[in-house]
RNA sequence: GGAUCGGUAGUUCAGUUGGUUAGAAUGCCGCCCUGUCACGGCGGAGGUCGCGGGUUCGAGUCCCGUCCGGUCCGCCA
């Protein structure tokens, strides 16, 4: 060995002993030409080398510069300066005799907790980036994720099965990546989206519990929380129901909690329907951890049947005003944002641009400020009178002191923006602490949603979804047919729930799953729902139709984002400093700068040729 | 496919209305310094202002195109 210590371990109780220890140069103090500190760091920690008297002379010849691999042979001393910053800053060593086992070339940036180095070139150079302590300990904290995930699981009788990577491009769900066959020239695999056939064969091969940590592949455009590759934790059971599933799970979660963050997650995890989740928030994955709740003042009635508007049932309270904007408005929502009534007409307009922009899509905002002596005041005082104005403030359930936040317009698209506008007043307001975790398990999402291009049902999950029980009938007993494609909201397959769950955590999916179509005629019912002929189901997944002959067993899983999981555990918006070598926004490796060309010769093997447009 | 922000020293950035030799910090190199730990002091080197074209007496700065990167929308069962 090349050490008899790491650079992290030495205490105060180990003065005296002669050590020897290898590692990267993080700083030389040269403080004369007789007195040089050098900070050798490992992956362990930083230990302080002095260099006294003749030997410094030598360290100094040879000048040692940042990120020199060295090994140093000394004893340990107790300091005369500590550094209370630093584990082993009791401690330093007296070097005696060193040699450097390999030069570094000058570091493009510094290896620091607060580098120098912006993104690309930490990407480019990531095997630097990766020494970082900032780094190291999210990679660490992902190992932990792991572990405790497969601690839990085994625990509990799941039973880890890897399965294949290279696999047939199925239709639905994102694009595939392909790989083509150089021995069956001019066919290709695809790259799994994500195990779920497999997995549903291993339940009917018996395997009663599965799970796996594994890569899946998505060749969709990415986003900063979005990798070409990425991890989930899989999972998959038999003979259960959906409440089997929510307790196992949670069980999970809680664990991850409890070994990675030291928190007892012991409060009731949250229920809530889509359609509640979609109503309360505008959101299929809300955030929870503050309020601020959309207050339905308008809405088309089709989409939320047998709701009525916060004003109370059968009551309107926006008409008659002349209001041009509410009264031609599909939907109008407030939320009541709390302690903002002193925003002065800078902040309300700088609220209104940003609710203009493309991406929120809004015409404009519509304020209402509930003061503290109780006056009302808006930007729509020329339409409606301070009565008026009292009965929407009380609909939003504000306080004095509130800014009441209006948007208006079509339905979709409203609801999105009051969910963003929620969002983002929750985050200025500092509702969103990265240190405060809310669980919640979304249940009972539509079955199917409209694809308009297609004219068509899509899965929302995917198409081994299982309908609820209650549903079946309704999916059985009608065409999946849309004859007009305007009122798709009026097809019965509109209104088939799933039996389908996610999990959200501080307004992000974690995990998602559902309760599994385990009979061939029902899975023959869904793929001709989504539109495949019987030939084409057949042709594209005739092995899993197969199998359901053979004493298919009722079964469901689940599947977690590791990546993100990890992300949100470490207190990070990105999920690329959870990831050892990760890809950039254009799904490129830097470090590799992958993807690349290939050679004439593998062309020729593969039989492919060329067709750039 | 679309929107938007950015690209200036090894690095992170500043750069006025278009006008002298493009600056700062940090890193790097040299010298000095016996208790540093963000060491300190003195000195030095370091630039095709992403690329191409245009406007102009004159472009880092204005215009057009292009490449690269960030963020977002669409997309991601």
């Amino acid at each position: 060995m090349y050490r008899s210590h790491t650079c992290g371990e030495l205490r105060i109780g180990d003065v005296q002993k002669e050590i020897t220890l290898a590692g990267w140069v993080q700083t030389v103090r040269k403080v004369s030409k007789s007195l040089i500190f050098v900070d050798l760091r490992d992956r362990y920690g930083i230990s302080q080398l002095v260099f006294e008297e003749n030997i410094s002379a030598s360290l100094d010849e040879q000048s040692i510069g940042r990120e020199y691999v060295i090994q140093a042979k000394g004893v340990v001393r107790e300091r005369s300066n500590k550094n209370p910053q630093l584990a082993t800053g009791d401690i330093e060593i007296v070097v005696s005799a060193f040699q450097i086992l390999n030069k570094s070339a000058v570091p493009p940036f510094t290896i620091d907790d607060n580098t120098d180095g912006g993104d690309d070139l930490r990407m480019k150079y990531r095997y630097l980036d990766l020494r970082r302590n900032a780094v190291k300990k999210n990679l660490e904290l992902r190992y932990a994720v792991n572990r405790s995930a497969r601690n839990y699981l085994h625990e509990n009788n799941f039973m880890d099965i890897e399965t294949p990577f290279l696999i047939k491009s199925t239709p639905e769900g994102a694009r595939d990546f392909v790989v083509p066959s150089r021995m069956n020239p001019g066919q290709f695999y695809a790259l799994p989206q994500s195990p779920q056939t497999f997995k549903q064969l291993l339940m009917v091969s018996g395997y009663d519990r599965y799970y796996q940590i594994v890569k899946c592949f998505r060749d969709e455009d990415l986003r900063a929380d979005r990798q070409p590759e990425f991890t989930q934790i899989d999972c998959e059971m038999c003979f259960v129901e959906q409440e089997d599933i929510l307790q196992m799970f949670e069980g999970l979660v809680r664990r991850i909690f409890k070994d990675v963050k030291g928190i007892d997650y012991n409060e009731v995890i949250t229920r809530t329907t889509w359609d509640e989740a979609m109503w309360q928030y505008g959101n299929d994955k809300p955030d929870i951890r503050f309020g601020m709740q959309l207050a339905n003042l308008k809405f088309p009635s089709h989409t939320f049947p047998g709701r009525h508007t916060a004003f109370g049932e059968g009551k309107q309270g926006l008409e008659g005003a002349g209001f041009g904007v509410f009264d031609n408005a599909e939907t109008v929502i407030a939320i009541a944002v709390p302690g903002c009534s002193e925003y002065t007409r800078k902040q309300t307009d700088e609220l209104t641009e940003w609710v203009k922009r493309p991406q929120i899509g809004m015409q404009g905002l519509v304020y209402i400020k509930y003061n503290t002596d109780g006056t009302l005041k808006s930007s729509v005082d020329k339409f409606y009178t301070e009565d008026r104005l009292k009965t929407i403030a009380a609909a939003t359930n504000a306080q004095p002191g509130d800014l009441i936040l209006v948007v208006a317009g079509r339905e979709e698209r409203t609801r999105k923006a009051a969910s963003e506008l929620r969002l983002e007043m929750g985050k200025r307001l500092g509702m969103r602490r990265e240190d405060e975790f809310k669980l919640l398990w979304v249940l009972d999402f539509p079955l199917f949603e409209y694809a308009e291009e297609e004219n068509r049902w899509v899965a929302r999950h995917h198409p081994f979804t299982s309908p609820k029980p209650s549903d079946i009938p309704v999916m059985i007993g009608n065409s999946p047919v849309i004859d007009n494609p305007e009122q798709y909201l009026e097809h019965p397959y509109a209104g088939i729930k799933a039996n389908a769950y996610d999990m959200v955590l501080n307004g992000n999916e974690i995990g998602g799953g559902s309760i599994r179509i385990f009979q061939r005629e029902l899975q023959e019912k869904m793929f001709a729902a989504l539109g495949m002929s019987p030939e084409e189901a057949n042709h594209k997944f005739g092995f899993l139709l197969g199998a359901f002959e053979y004493g298919a067993p009722p079964h469901g899983g689940i599947a977690f984002g590791f990546d993100r999981l990890c992300s949100i555990l470490g207190g990070s918006e990105s999920i690329r400093d959870f990831i050892a070598f990760p890809k950039n926004n254009s799904g490129r490796d830097v470090m590799l700068d992958a993807p690349g060309t290939i050679d004439d010769k593998q062309f020729d093997e593969l039989q492919i040729k060329l067709n750039l447009k």
